[in-house]
DNA sequence: GGCGTATCTAACTAATTAGTTAAATAACCG
DNA sequence: CGGTTATTTAACTAATTAGTTAGATACGCC
């Protein structure tokens, strides 16, 4: 997983219009204007979010006649979950013991921001 | 879950410096300037990217003397989790015989893009 | 070949983002 | 008070993004 695939991943998500679009298409495969209908948005709006969705890895574009249907291609999806997935512990909510102390050291005894020397 | 609220923390997760520095503050408190440290980036830089973080409701300012030590809130991830958690099935890859049939009901038949008038 | 439908490219604009440097603010310390 | 450290704000620039309209391209059909 290189840094900007999950760069790419992250900020095709970050849009609500190509998060409907991920959503219609988690029905089905389907065309550029059924995937258009829903917005008010010219084509070649819809266009671009679905580039942005491909160069994310997240689309898959075919060939049918004057169609070019786009599919869902989840699997970009799973590393973005795959690096959230590293910061469940902490919505989680219970640390145990251990990693208690491990934060409390890292901060320097826990007390400070930055080192013991300063007392406040 | 409001739509910006994702787009904001979608957006927030979209650039490797603010990973980098959520990455950080999982391991504990810190400063600002700890957290520039990495970065071959000028302070004011940084205090943008967490003022980004903060937007997305993924850290939290203290104020502690001339510090304003910043700790990871992971709470929003979990709402970030959650919206992926819907296309889980898609990665995973097996459907099971219910979800491909309406699957393909949906895209008319599954045979074609857009009607069944159309036949190659 | 020419028409109609679907889609994309080009060229443009406005807003946002990511960075810069210089200066302001805040708080401790002697 | 005056100096030092930490951080933020202001003002600016360059690049990117999200949209537009107009025109090009691709393909099936008659």
């Amino acid at each position: 997983m290189t840094p900007d695939r999950l760069d790419h991943i992250f900020s095709a998500l970050a849009d609500p219009t190509r998060r409907a679009i991920l959503a219609r298409l988690a029905l089905g495969t389907t065309s550029v204007t059924e995937l258009a209908e829903p917005f008010r948005m010219s084509g070649p709006a819809v266009t671009k979010h679905l580039k942005v969705l491909e160069r994310a890895g997240l689309i898959i574009r075919g060939r049918e006649a004057q169609w070019r249907p786009c599919s869902l291609d989840a699997a970009p999806l799973k590393d973005a979950t795959d690096w959230l997935e590293q910061y469940r512990r902490f919505w989680e909510g219970s640390f145990d013991r251990l990693e208690e102390y491990l934060q409390e050291v890292q901060t320097n005894g826990g007390k400070d921001v930055r080192d013991s020397s300063r007392d406040k």
